[in-house]
RNA sequence: GCGCUUGUAGCUCAGCUGGAUAGAGCAUCGGCCUUCUAAGCCGAGGGUCGCAGGUUCGACUCCUGCCAAGCGUACCA
């Protein structure tokens, strides 16, 4: 319909210019809105308004003289101009009503589109550090990353998502520390658990698991493991350098191959645990991609060569900086340590080469929020490799901020102490959860309090709208028990005796779905969908206290039962696309 | 200090990429169940859109300057 009244303005301002009213060479965008107020009709148009300056007319008067050259349409019945100087569009109900029969004519494929049509993209997200269980933090990116892909799914693009594993650095060697101390006190040792390693539960657990698998081969003495290592923070010590000299000890103890064994122990044990618990709240994954592959099968090499053929690299105090405050970041960056050691960066470096290499149309990269500040660095180091910065796309996701009960919740991974994503999935549930979540724009900070989510499920707007969708299943019901047929025809021919209010509402909010899904998919604004599936909702619950649907007079009845199915329909279809459930009861 | 994000009703948040009288939920108050599920509906009150300028037919929306909050500003990941 929108293209439609288009190609009417269109039309409208090719005779403008064969009237000389306006220059030849202005090509105006043509804006048509939905018009806010019913008042207004159901579309409007700015283009009188923005024509009046170079046609030098009043707005109003130029108006007059567009509506004047617009070519007839039979599906509209309305033309008017309002306010300073908008066209607004009256469109015939019959027209819209189409809609009903278009959605059972579609089904579950209502909406979806071919925006996206053979454009490659990748989207990453989550990608948290394999050091311990995902906690409520990380659910946002989960559900917001899931969303934002399954929205350009379903726009036509072809879409990958892929969840980079940071199975590499210093954190992870605090993390197999963690669990080697632990598996020692398993095998009998008593020792000061040092200040800075994981003290989550977790590390017991897995431990344990090493310990029985084990026969004690990686233990060794606690006078060994502790001679000579500096004193941790609570013994006026440094707890970094006290860490630290235990990794270092724990290597050399171990040796590598044993090492090799109690570190992977940890990573496979934590990352099968994320990836069970990312499915379960609905969010999967094409990849999963390994940093440390990167490092053994020479991609960081490769990547840094190519930057200093490029002439991108430089030594300095005996590291190895990257120029890329040339680039636009506001400093140079280390990426071979004075120890010969390659950072994170380094890494990062080399991931987005690889992401280049793939062929993807557009990256996107969901990151918290606390990384913006590396958006510039990496999108040089894209640019330094030949690439168009712009194929990269950072959408950053704000921290939910924790409260129970007004309290703030203080979350650290490191201390152990934190709510895990799978803790709120039981207490609130999979559907408020993942709604809650997609809810927000991603980038407002958010406030979330444990116990209003847990103590007042019933109030969670999810809810709401699945309880639309109950109700009409179970209309559908009451009508078999009133031993009445659906006569889906005689309500299609009988379409026109939908006038009342409510009706006319929701037969207008249904013709918006398929633009709400285009614009929440190109935007990356999955809460639009969330928006509109409430107020849908809320049309709905109008209705259904205002009207009886199962009613004498089977053209209408049947009419209306057309309408609340295409209804149901539209419903389900934005809730599968967000991965909620649509209850028939409840 | 500099940079990014945010500031809208008592609280939590929308506001269709510059449009017409700024909206919803919660909370408060008042109504609606012998008729398809009251996890619902109808109504009332509640606002200097952080502050001050600017841009234009028109600004919550764009620009500038302040103020406040969060985050960042590593040879950590």
């Amino acid at each position: 319909m929108k293209q439609k009244l288009e190609s009417l303005l269109l039309h409208a301002v090719e005779a403008l210019k064969t009237e000389a009213v306006i220059a030849r060479e202005l090509n105006p965008k043509i804006n048509i809105e939905r018009a806010r107020d019913q008042q207004h009709g159901d579309f409007a148009s700015n283009l009188a308004m923005m024509l009046a300056k170079p046609a030098k007319m009043n707005p109003r008067q130029l108006a007059e003289k567009i509506v004047a050259l617009l070519p007839a349409d039979t599906s509209v019945t309305k033309v008017e101009i309002a306010g300073p100087g908008f066209i607004n569009f009256f469109i015939d109900p019959n027209a819209q009503y189409q809609i009903i029969t278009h959605i059972h004519e579609q089904g579950d494929k209502f909406g979806l589109s071919q925006v996206g049509a053979g454009k490659k993209v990748q989207v990453e997200f989550v990608s948290a550090n394999p050091t311990g269980p995902l906690h409520v933090g990380h659910g946002r990116g989960a559900v917001y990353g899931s969303a934002v892909a399954d929205l350009l799914t379903a726009v036509g693009f072809d879409v990958q998502r892929e969840y980079y594993v940071n199975d590499a650095g210093r954190q992870m060697d605090i993390l197999a520390t963690s669990v080697w101390l632990r598996y020692l006190e398993e095998c009998g040792e008593v020792l000061t658990f040092p200040s800075n390693g994981y003290r989550g539960d977790y590390i017991r657990e897995i431990a344990a698991k090493l310990h029985r698998e084990s026969n004690n081969e990686y233990r060794h003495t606690v006078d060994l493991v502790f001679e000579d290592i500096p004193a941790d923070e609570h013994q006026g010590g440094d707890k970094e350098r006290h860490i630290d000299a235990l990794i270092v000890r724990a290597k050399t103890l171990l040796g590598d191959k044993q090492y090799r064994d109690v570190f992977q122990a940890g990573l496979t044990e934590i990352l099968a645990d994320i990836r069970h618990d990312l499915s379960d709240f609905g969010v999967d994954y094409q990849q999963w991609f390994s940093e440390r592959q990167l490092m053994d099968d020479g991609s960081i090499d490769e990547a840094l060569a190519r930057l200093r053929e490029a002439g991108h690299l430089y030594e300095k105090e005996g590291a190895i900086w990257f120029a890329s405050s040339k680039l636009g970041d506001e400093k140079d960056r280390v990426v071979i340590r004075d120890n010969g050691q390659s950072t994170y960066f380094a890494s990062d470096i080399a991931y987005h080469m690889n992401k280049l290499d793939r062929g993807f149309e557009q990256i996107i990269n969901i990151w918290g929020a606390d990384h913006h500040g590396y958006i510039p660095r990496v999108k040089a180091a894209m640019q330094a490799l030949g690439a168009d910065p712009e194929k990269l796309k950072v959408l950053l996701v704000q921290f939910a901020v924790l409260y129970r009960g007004g309290e703030k919740v203080q979350m650290s991974t490191r201390s152990g102490s934190f709510v895990t994503l799978r803790q709120l999935r039981s207490e609130v549930g999979q559907d408020a959860a993942r709604f809650f979540y997609a809810m927000r724009k991603s980038e407002q900070h958010m406030d979330f309090d444990l116990k209003l989510a847990t103590s007042k499920t019933n109030e969670n707007p999810v809810f709401y709208v699945q309880y639309a969708h109950a109700r009409i299943c179970s209309v559908l019901r009451q009508l078999a028990e009133k031993e009445l047929q659906r006569d889906i025809q005689a309500g299609e021919v009988s379409l026109d005796k939908l006038t009342e209010e409510q009706e006319i509402n929701l037969v207008s909010s249904l013709t918006r779905y398929p633009e709400v899904l285009e614009r929440a998919a190109l935007q990356h604004e999955p809460h639009l969908l969330i928006n509109y599936l409430r107020e849908l909702a809320a049309e709905f619950h109008a209705y259904y206290n205002a009207h009886q649907f199962i009613v004498e007079d089977a053209g209408l009845r049947n009419a209306r039962l057309n309408l609340i199915t295409a209804v149901k329909q539209v419903l389900a279809n934005g809730l599968n696309l967000l991965r909620i459930n649509t209850p028939e009861v409840m």
